[in-house]
DNA sequence: TGTTCATCACACATGATAATCCATTTAAAG
DNA sequence: CTTTAAATGGATTATCATGTGTGATGAACA
């Protein structure tokens, strides 16, 4: 469905406002160990999601990644899907037919587009602030859920 | 949403079941050509729907493939999708993670078994001849949606 | 019986994604 | 001012999906 940056950076995020909420930077290392990612590779998109300015970051010591609490409400899962895999999975032809379109359909074009404006719709109405309250209390470390 | 391979499949199924129809055998250059795919490619992907008999293969001159009106109703998308990508698809976790799973939820598990779900169910009820009826005269080749 | 047209099987090449490595920059702490 | 901890950027490697080539096999036809 999506890149394996894309999933990636939907979790570091989920882990950078838990983070930041606790009152702390989240570094690279600790989100790799967090979400279970490779480090070299969450810091690659990490730095992806900083020039795109969905989350921030501060170089030096004692510095690391956050996500204010404001932000997280307004960051919504799309926005981040749109950011490391572009808006392909919701415009992209179901049987990859280049020339599909509405005025052109594919015999599937239809069902599909339903599918993907759930998916879509899915994505836009669920922010990282509403990730964190999912993962609660009990899934202390983002860990326990490997 | 699918690997290449299965968008190749599902193409090259409605055009065999396109070229039956008519009473002929459909040749891979001819399967090729009409679904606007590498020919190599598509040989390839044929054999993996014979070899699971998905569809009909006739070896020699005046051979190649074909799928009966009986097969091409039964003949479901979800058929190929999980003959070439597996049931990935609708169960791996949408973030990734490895032990996701019903008891053990990750924070967007029920959104998204709920969008797989339609997506299942879409692949499902649609047949390769449900297929084939869309397309309707006005597509002759096929090579038009292209 | 040999030529031709077709699938079949397997090896090879290419390209994109995933992952790693290393040097550089930045900033705090000692 | 040196050490240390951290992000950043570029280059490199690994893995896998995609795509190509080549020979073998089988069946019709002359």
């Amino acid at each position: 469905m999506f890149s394996k940056a894309c999933e990636y950076a939907i979790r570091a995020c989920v882990q950078v406002a838990r983070v930041t909420d606790a009152g702390h930077h989240a570094t690279v290392k600790g989100i790799a160990e967090a979400t279970g990612a490779p480090e070299a590779f969450t810091a690659k998109v990490l730095q992806q999601l900083v020039r795109a300015g969905l989350v921030d970051s501060i170089r030096g010591r004692g510095g690391g990644f956050s996500l204010s609490p404001a932000r997280a409400r307004e960051l919504t899962l799309l926005d981040i899907v749109n950011c490391i895999d572009g808006d392909g999975v919701f415009t992209r032809c179901g049987l990859g037919l280049p020339h599909c379109n509405a005025s052109r359909p594919c015999p599937l074009h239809e069902k599909f587009a339903e599918v993907r404006g759930r998916l879509r719709m899915m994505l836009e109405t669920t922010s990282v602030r509403n990730m964190v309250d999912q993962l609660g209390e009990a899934n202390a470390g983002f860990t326990g859920l490997r």
